[in-house]
DNA sequence: ATATTATCCTACTAAATCTATAGGGTTTGT
DNA sequence: ACAAACCCTATAGATTTAGTAGGATAATAT
């Protein structure tokens, strides 16, 4: 399941990258139009902003903005940044590889060939869009 | 991430799938070969025997079987019933479909959309896979 | 019949993660 | 100076996950 958070810094994008504009735009605007508590929204645009994928300006009309055009923005970016790896299992993460500690053999585990696809698939899917494609008329 | 239910209850089935005669092994066998704590297996194994998926001996000689032939079980029914939805999010899920409640319209959803793409994808490949494919020489 | 074997079932606990909230600190513009 | 707005850390409540405990039930062998 995708988490709140996930959800959330996904839509405040998305609202973002509806402004044609490169002003910032307060968190209180974002939490306001798109129905977020404005405390998690806080922390979670700090960690898009960290992440470079936000800039802040900070002070009266101050706020948030895309750094970058939303059509150059890949989701497999955000989406790591966000909800982590994007494999189910860390024996196939790209970015985040870990042995199991209860398998033996990668090359003879049931579980590793199937994941394999599965990551390769959905991969697929959040290399070919950007934040520019989450707008929908 | 995969839970340790499912991946526990993939080995599991792996396992199982690979005993070519239909006779019950215990849940000790199966735990000691797969490295699983035997309790928690034990769990894993009743929930895919009330799904439909294992049967059951009891007292002397019994244990666990497949109740159909490997190739004819979907992984997607094996994932729904450990895993649980495959959809990341439940208003794009079709077998346990719910409308999100911060989301006024899911047709001018940014989530929506990209998430509908996404288990599409996924679904596709557990749909095409069995419990055969699992086995891996 | 009885003892043994092994699944069936419920309840509980510990740990981890998620979803926030609280409360200041820092920078910027007027 | 003052207010606006982001920055940062800590913490708390709720939920989920992972695993344990302990007995009930059913089948088999003797």
């Amino acid at each position: 399941m995708l988490s709140k958070k996930t959800k959330y810094g996904l839509k405040a994008l998305s609202y973002l990258a509806r402004q044609d504009s490169k002003t910032p735009i307060q968190i209180s605007v974002i939490s306001a139009h798109e129905n977020i508590s404005q405390k998690f929204l806080e922390s979670i645009l700090l960690t898009l902003k960290k992440n470079g994928v936000l800039g802040s300006k900070k002070g009266k009309g101050g706020g948030y903005y895309l750094l970058h055009d939303a059509k150059d923005v890949k989701m497999s970016k955000i989406m790591r940044i966000l909800e982590g790896p994007i494999a189910m299992v860390p024996c196939v993460s790209l970015n985040y590889y870990e042995k199991c500690d209860d398998c033996p053999d990668e090359n003879t585990c049931a579980v590793h060939h199937l994941l394999l696809d599965v990551r390769d698939s959905v991969l697929k899917i959040f290399n070919n869009r950007t934040l520019a494609d989450l707008i929908v008329s």
